[in-house]
DNA sequence: TTATATTTGTCGAAAATCACCAAGTTAAAA
DNA sequence: TTTTAACTTGGTGATTTTCGACAAATATAA
């Protein structure tokens, strides 16, 4: 099971970009980029449009990666049954379905 | 599909308690628990538990509920891809696997 | 050693959160 | 209608969290 932080890591390594030079394509320092790629603090979504470009991978790759990791995060570490998800991706379906009223939902 | 906050409103309702009185159950005003009901705004996790006392409620439906709403509700609002539910799952699967190095993962 | 790459801790400003309050609205009864 | 209770909504301030930046430490390689 691969984690975010290794997924960008990988790409990185196979595109020959060390931290620094990926880091500044996306706003931070290579400090910044460490902690991402070992899992030491969120990447801010915001920065995954850049990233996918950097890396030149579909931004929905990049955001499967990241919010996967986010939900399963959240899960474990506040002990959700595992039914969840079940459940979330009949309500985010349910939420496309209905996205007409998209503005009064106020998501 | 039921909402979290009708999910809420259903069962404070159905054990004849207003606003008021459930909210004060749980730290909050009745304003703050009508904003809850109507999707208005997140209540706090560390609710979660004095909430399903309160209502007399297993605390892994409400976390099940919360959280499903508040995963679709990510995945809607950045456009995720549906898959990321299924990836989620698995992520949550192999966390569980690996807790006995549960300290070093840093969630 | 020297240079480059990565890791880690800390800090402060900015942003988000959240309980609280008050005014406004609805609804039902009198 | 008036009164009362229940609910909704907007706003405020204090607290908490986030996040980019910096610097020092560690590693890796030449």
């Amino acid at each position: 099971m691969e984690s975010f932080g290794n997924y960008i890591r990988r790409l990185r390594t196979e595109k020959g970009l060390n931290q620094t030079e990926l880091a500044a394509k996306i706003g931070l320092d290579s400090g910044g980029l460490s902690k991402v790629e070992n899992g030491k603090k969120e990447l801010k979504e915001s920065k995954l449009q850049l990233l996918a470009k950097a890396l030149k991978i579909d931004v929905a790759d990049i955001k499967k990666q990241y919010f996967s990791e986010k939900f399963a995060e959240d899960c474990f570490k506040y002990k959700c049954p595992d039914t969840v998800f079940q459940l979330a991706e009949e309500k985010a379906k349910y939420y496309k379905s209905v996205k007409t009223k998209q503005a009064s939902l106020n998501l």
